[in-house]
Order: structure tokens, then sequence, then C-alpha cells
DNA sequence: CTAGCCTTGATC
DNA sequence: GATCAAGGCTAG
């Protein structure tokens, strides 16, 4: 029609009109389009991000990676670009895998929480009378509203490294859409009661109930190692809790944004871990130690007995070539391999080499129980109080172990110093899996508020 | 490859 | 039915 005023025009005309939404994008400050992946960018932006994102771009940079950018300058350097894009906010997880067009995805609530904000910031800046309505929205976002993980990225210059899951989806069966909207997938888990408490000093405090004198447990019996193996935690049990919490993420979002194979292994390793913390202060031996050393101890080995309860479960129920993930099924190796990075690759490949060992060396859940148990009494872990304590009972375990692989197999050569020869590679795996966690968290791909987080945290902080 | 404009479609 | 963030298309 006969208007034909583009946007910007009609703008610097009405310079007195409402107090200038028009921000400019994060990225390269070029005029914003509208939210693309999670923020207010501009067009070209939005095409770029979505460009690399699709194509599994790997930029490099010929430069100190700190490349100008600006609507002038911002096609020089891809990798500063997208570098920039990242670290700004912009949601990789927004990018669809499936190619699906229109609707909406989880971020509109996100979206719209975010002019809310705004307006309330412009509103605040006009007015010094705040009314009484405005203030109870405010106070109802305000909890929620910080929480994005990406704020903490800051400028760090996070080498790009694999980026291996986002194409392939996984959509784990009796996934509907559960009513219950949960507030915002990245804000507090409000559910956190019926899990296992978080090892903050606070929930580890109650628990641990030192016995005074030596307990049935301590004094040698015979059924040692059974005792021990009784207090696992059964798989079924560990499956239905993954599930859940798949079920209630999953039900927080919308169709097109299924969780990705990240996301799930995320929740099941924090699960896994939750089970583990459960695991370990439900235990009599554990118990006996004072409350600081379970804390330090656990802080230590946790990523070493999550990898140490993957490989078991590898062990018992994977198929040749493929990864049993408890929901999702299995995965083929070679897919894995074919998808991912580096770092997940080397990862992937690492732990299966050790699976098939574990498995020619038959481990059985006794000799599983043992390990875990021999990595969680660790005395050479620093600032343990008690390492005399914990030196003993590792000792205990260790010979429990030892008997047992002499009883067991008494033909085998040396399955028990078999067994401890490959300690070490766990540890080192699960250093690199803390490695890569952290990485990825600098990312924003980790779900915030989860146990895994938070140990992650302790170890970098 | 870039970026402006176009088409889609779940949600409001 | 309007909205508006997804993906698609295509000159440059």
């Amino acid at each position: 029609s006969a208007g034909d005023l583009s946007p910007g025009l009609e703008l610097k005309t009405e310079p007195e009109g409402r107090p200038e939404p028009e921000e400019s994008c994060p990225v390269c400050g070029d005029r914003v389009s509208g939210y693309h992946y999670g923020l207010l960018t501009c067009e070209s932006c939005k095409g770029f991000f979505k460009r690399s994102v699709q194509n599994n771009k790997h930029y490099t940079c010929v430069e100190m990676q700190s490349c100008p950018m600006n609507p002038l300058q911002r096609k020089r350097c891809p990798y500063c670009r997208f570098q920039k894009c990242l670290a700004v906010g912009m949601k990789r997880e927004a990018v669809r895998a499936d190619r699906m067009r229109g609707g909406r995805n989880k971020f509109g609530p996100l979206y719209r929480r975010d002019r809310q904000m705004k307006e309330q910031k412009v509103y605040h800046q006009t007015t010094t009378t705040p009314c009484r309505i405005k203030m109870e929205t405010t106070q109802a976002l305000q909890p929620t509203a910080p929480s994005d993980l990406h704020l903490m990225t800051g400028h760090t210059n996070v080498p790009l490294s694999s980026d291996p899951f986002h194409q392939c989806q996984v959509y784990p069966s009796g996934m509907g859409q559960l009513g219950a909207p949960m507030p915002l997938d990245c804000t507090m888990n409000t559910d956190r009661g019926l899990t296992p408490p978080s090892l903050s000093t606070t929930s580890l405090t109650p628990a641990s109930t030192p016995t005074p004198g030596p307990s049935a447990l301590v004094t040698s019996t015979p059924n040692f190692l059974d005792q021990l193996v009784e207090a696992e935690q059964d798989e079924s049990q560990l499956c239905a809790k993954v599930l859940a919490s798949l079920q209630r993420e999953q039900a927080s979002r919308g169709k097109h944004d299924r969780l990705n194979t990240f996301s799930i292994m995320c929740k099941m390793a924090d699960q896994t871990l939750f089970g583990l913390v459960e695991w370990a202060r439900n235990s009599a031996l554990f118990k006996e130690l004072k409350v600081e050393d379970q804390m330090v101890l656990l802080q230590s080995c946790w990523s070493e007995l999550l990898v140490l309860d993957h490989l078991c479960r590898q062990v018992s129920y994977s198929k040749e070539g493929c990864i049993y993930l408890t929901v999702t099924g299995d995965i083929e190796v070679s897919t894995i391999l074919s998808q991912a990075g580096v770092t997940l690759s080397s990862l992937v490949s690492r732990t299966q080499d050790l699976v098939t060992k574990l498995r020619a060396l038959q481990l059985d859940r006794h000799e599983f129980v043992c390990l875990k148990y021999l990595v969680l009494f660790n005395p050479d872990v620093k600032s343990v109080q008690s390492r005399r304590q914990v030196e003993q009972t590792q000792e205990r375990v260790n010979r429990a172990l030892m008997e047992r692989t002499q009883q067991t197999h008494p033909g085998h050569s040396d399955k028990f110093g078999q067994l401890l020869l490959r300690l070490p590679e766990v540890r080192s795996i699960s250093l690199q899996v803390e490695d890569y966690l952290y990485q990825r968290h600098l990312l924003g791909d980790l779900p915030c508020n989860s146990l895994l987080t938070e140990m992650l945290h302790t170890k970098h902080s």
C-alpha cells in the first residue's frame, strides 16, 4: 500500500514514540529481526547460526580468535562469529534436526519472559511510581530470570570440539505430552525432594550416623561381600527413575523440541549419580566415615564411579558393537563414532576397549562391587582426615576381592591382578569425561541444576 | 557462503 | 485468525 515506510524510517521519525524497543544484535550489532535460537538477533546471524549448526560446521580462525564482529566485518571470520553466537547464548537445540518448519518450540515462554523483562526495565526507567500489578509479575518472574547458563561462559575461548549428538535424535518410547507444565527446564528442580538429595553439606549431614561400635559388617564375616552386593540398587529401579525424569523433561517441551541423545545421556548420568550417592550414603562402611570425609571422597570419585557403573552395565547387558543406554535401547558404536567429535570418539572407543577386556575377564557382580568400593575408599584423596580408616577399608575390600577371585577362579592365572590393572584406565577415562562434560557445560549444553553440574563445579572451583 | 525475503504451522 | 520463530529459497 501507499504507506511504504520502512520500519527503520518510521522509528527515526517517531522519536517520542515507545521508548525504543530496538536493540542491536548481540553478535554483530546489526538490527534485530526478532528472537532467533534463544535471543534477539539480526536476520543474518540467525541464518549464519542455522547454517552452521545444520551443516555441523567447524571453522578455524586464522587470527587470534578475537576478530571484530560488526555488520561490515562479520563475514570475515565465521569461527569468531560462531563463537560469539554461542557466547551470547544462541542455542543449538533450537535448530531442528528434523528441519520441520513452522510452529513453536520450548523457547516460546522464554521469549515472552524476556520481552516482559525488557518492558519492565523500560517501565522502571520511565516512571517512578510502580503499579502493583506490575510488581507482582516481576516477582513471579524474578527467580527464574537470570538462570541462563551461558552467562557463565562469558567470553571463554572454549575450542569448539565435538558436536556429535545434535544431529542424532532419539525418541524414547512412551514420551507423551503429559500435563503438569514445568516452569522452565533451566530453573530449579522442584522435584528434588523425591530423588536423592544433592551433595551439599546440609543434605549429607543428617543421613550420616557414624556407627560407634564395630558393626556386624566391620567384624570380618564370611558374608562380607554378599552384604556389600545386597546393598546394590536394582537396574530396573534406575531405569524407572531415568524414564520418569526424562518424561518430566519431555513433558515440559514442545513436540518440536525432542531431547537429543546428549541430553538423554546427561539425564541418565545425573540419575545414576543420584543413585551412586545414595548407595554410598547407605553403605555401612561409608557411614562410619566423618561427613567431611564422605564429601571429599564422593567429590573425588564420582566420575570414576559413573564410568565403572557404565562399564558394568555394558558387560552385563550390551550387545556386540553396541552401547546399552538403559532407556534408549542400543546404540551402535559405529554410529556414534561417525558422528562424534575427537574427544567423544576417543572416550567411546577407550571405554569399549575396557568393556571388551572386562568381559574377557568375566567380571561378575561381586567383583564389580568391590571395584566400586576400592575407588570410593581412596586414601590418596587430599584433605581426607581419617586417612587410616579409609585405607583400612580399602585394604579390607581389596582382600575380600582377592579371596573371592581365588575361590571362584582357582584356575585363572591372575584375575585379581587383572581387575586391579583396569582401574588406572577407569580413572583416566573418568578424568576425560569430566573434561568433556565441563567443555559442554561451558557451551551451555548441560542442563542446569543437575547433580552432574554441581559435581563438575565443585571440582573446577 | 551470505543475507534478505518468503513459507509454515503450533500456539495464543 | 493473528502471531512469529522456525526452515527454505535465491540473488549476489
